[in-house]
DNA sequence: GAATTATTGAACGTATCCGTTTATTAATTC
DNA sequence: GAATTAATAAACGGATACGTTCAATAATTC
């Protein structure tokens, strides 16, 4: 290792930039085929990286299933982070509203689909990774929601005592079977067409029992 | 194929329920490993049965899982038909109570959770099986639900216009964020310890908004 | 152009798995 | 005991995948 003046190192640069390519790459594939049916060396060729390559920046195949699963959780953190502020002066009704398409949204996208589909058998073999995937993602919805439910409570605009079950409840009205129709592919056009009915029936019928 | 006097035929006569034992065993290795990870070899190990044997009696691998869905399907119905149908005296939140008990307690088995993590991503890539699984398993629950709900309705105990649409209400209400918990093997245990709480939880909104 | 590092392509070794075949053994009827 | 069918054990062929190795090539700095 030769550092020259410049302190740009001598010899090839590295092509950086080429791990976050793979790992997006591989993760395509292990949720449109499942994990094992991913092999290593075609994700190699689709990522236009030789396989020598590719085990140079990730010891093993579990190694690219956890950098997927890390990058996901990124994504995720981000979408979530987007949401959470409803503006001051809106109605309960709207707040719950955005909230309630943003999340749904996802939830019916193909990626999430594939995701719970292909990946979830896989996920659950690393326990520490599902934990924390949970509290990035779905833990972090149902406290998120039941943050604004409280807040809502507080402000005496519901009547609500608890906010955890009471995320629970809404969520559970905007979901009800769809998660296995998705699962099954079961009219999944269906429910992707008629989202917004879907969460606003569930907010009516939520803040019913809330008066 | 020689056929004596008696009916029975000559030679060693063939041992039934193999099939069955073998169907048994694949389907509870596919449950714990996956349909991939899961080996021939292994499946006829473990059923105490050779190789040669195995595939005479299946195809090949995919028949096995084919196999194994019928029989899920077969046992499911059984579990439906059982549920279905309420004493007439009793209330409408009992009747929901056991429905709800029923289906909720099969839904955080580890059987269901299993199934539902490890196979729906093969059973997708079939999807005339996916298709008629849904209508046996998820889809016929909902249609009971939506018929209990219904003739509640019609005998002026709850106000109801949509019974498809109530069934989708209660039965979120019933599972709320629990998929997601019960696919990432988060608190199972506390899930399960608080079913009847939640049930009746679920009862109760639900009922508010049928007044 | 020389030195240095990154990347490639291709081959290799190892292991595994699927599905088949064959010779042998077990269970049954006549 | 002879004939007949079922089942087994063991080996095989073919395919595939993982992860490694190594000589050759590309992109840099000096």
């Amino acid at each position: 290792m030769v550092t020259p003046k410049t302190g740009r190192p001598v010899g090839r640069p590295r092509d950086l930039e080429r791990g976050d390519a793979i790992v997006g790459i591989a993760w395509s594939m292990f949720l449109a085929q499942g994990f094992e049916a991913t092999t290593i060396e075609a994700i190699a060729e689709r990522a236009g990286v030789s396989k020598a390559t590719l085990y140079k920046l990730f010891a093993d195949k579990t190694a690219l299933f956890e950098a997927g699963v890390a990058r996901e959780m990124h994504m995720i953190e981000a979408a979530q982070t987007a949401i959470g502020k409803p503006s001051e002066d809106a109605t309960i009704e709207d707040t719950l509203r955005v909230f309630g398409m943003a999340i749904m949204s996802f939830l019916v996208s193909d990626h999430a689909v594939d995701f719970y589909n292909s990946l979830s058998g896989e996920l659950r073999r690393h326990p520490k990774l599902a934990l924390a995937f949970y509290e990035m993602g779905p833990g972090r919805t149902r406290a998120n929601l039941a943050r604004l439910l409280g807040d809502a409570a507080k402000k005496g605009q519901i009547k609500l005592d608890d906010p955890d079950q009471g995320a629970d409840h809404l969520f559970g009205l905007w979901q009800g079977f769809s998660n296995f129709q998705l699962s099954l592919g079961v009219n999944n056009d269906g429910i992707r067409n008629t989202l917004a009915e879907r969460v606003d029936n569930g907010i009516s019928l939520f803040l019913k029992g809330c008066r």
